[in-house]
DNA sequence: TGCGTTACGGTTGAT
DNA sequence: TAATCAACCGTAACG
């Protein structure tokens, strides 16, 4: 595939801060790598490219090239992990909901009532049962309104009419910065008008995260452009080479999520449509992962 | 030489 | 409000 080699340079891509690894590529340390990028390392597999020429020509570590093929073999997402927060540790939703139930039953139960019933009730053991300031900040967060009510207004209201005035706050509607970002693992609902996933294929929460890689370094445009040069180079390699199983441009077999790939629109584009939905899939590890999914068909699986 | 794995230092966000 | 914790990240190095 000498044809690859001659992709664009990415050397323009050097930032004014960040680092430079020993390939010669940018990375901010403990940030992902653009899903522009992470983008064109699978379609790059997908072309029949072997990681390491795709480490070199990317100028990302093998370590990170092997990592994110593996990640979108199993997941079929193209997207990092959900960085940052952590599981709840004892307010789980299963508490939670049984914490609401105890005050709709009772609006005037206090915190620490509460935390007696979970115990005897065996919603909880002496191991994850939850403080009572952890009961009370749940009132106050995530069942507030019922909290604040007056016994007699709560018990006036059908249950399905004040059960979940906090605890699932409505959905962005877009998130209106980074949503090249859109994060697993969430605890958020499916957003609307896309079908909800079952179990572990479900997506927990889509992360507004603070900080893209292109946007630190301010790189977007310019990995636009480039991915536009890309995309246009690896049509002209589609068209060809005819490659069975491969996903070429002109029948969009690369899809996200269900958006499927204009062949002239860039991959930037296509991620950023398909992360203003839902993600599938599940990143190993904690089970936080999941993301977009780039649907790619019959994905190149490892010997290994 | 290619690749999987892992230690490491870092970021992030819920608790 | 700050600290802690546990998730994630990519790199570098090892086998």
């Amino acid at each position: 595939m000498q044809l690859i080699l001659n992709l664009p340079s990415i050397d323009f891509l050097k930032p004014a801060f960040g680092e430079v690894n020993q390939l010669g590529g940018v990375f901010v340390n403990g940030r992902p790598l653009p899903n522009a990028i992470r983008l064109r390392i699978v379609e790059l597999a997908q072309l029949g490219i072997r990681p390491c020429d795709i480490s070199r020509q990317l100028r990302v570590s093998h370590g990170c090239v092997s990592k994110i093929l593996a990640r979108y073999n199993e997941t079929g997402s193209i997207l990092p992990g959900a960085i940052g927060g952590s599981k709840p540790r004892v307010t789980t939703p299963t508490v939670v909901k049984h914490i609401r139930t105890y005050k709709q039953r009772d609006p005037g139960i206090f915190a620490w009532e509460i935390r007696d019933r979970l115990l005897a009730d065996g919603v909880c053991d002496k191991f994850n049962l939850p403080s009572v300031s952890s009961i009370s900040r749940i009132l106050r967060n995530k069942i507030g309104n019922l909290a604040q009510q007056g016994p007699y207004e709560a018990a006036k209201q059908p249950p399905q009419a004040h059960a979940h005035p906090h605890a699932h706050p409505p959905q962005p509607a877009a998130l209106p910065y980074n949503h090249l970002y859109s994060y697993p693992g969430s605890k958020v609902a499916t957003p609307p008008g896309m079908p909800a996933l079952p179990g572990h294929m479900a997506m927990h929460r889509i992360w507004p995260s603070s900080h893209s890689v292109t946007d630190i370094l301010g790189i977007r445009s310019i990995t636009e452009q480039q991915n536009a040069e890309w995309l246009a180079h690896s049509e002209q390699l589609c068209h060809s080479t005819q490659h069975p199983g491969l996903p070429t441009a002109h029948h969009p077999s690369v899809s996200l999520h269900g958006v499927q790939r204009h062949h002239c629109a860039s991959p930037h584009a296509a991620v950023t449509d398909c992360c203003s939905g839902p993600g599938v899939g599940v990143v190993g590890g904690g089970g936080w992962g999941g993301g977009c999914l780039l649907t790619i068909h019959e994905p190149r699986r490892r010997g290994k």
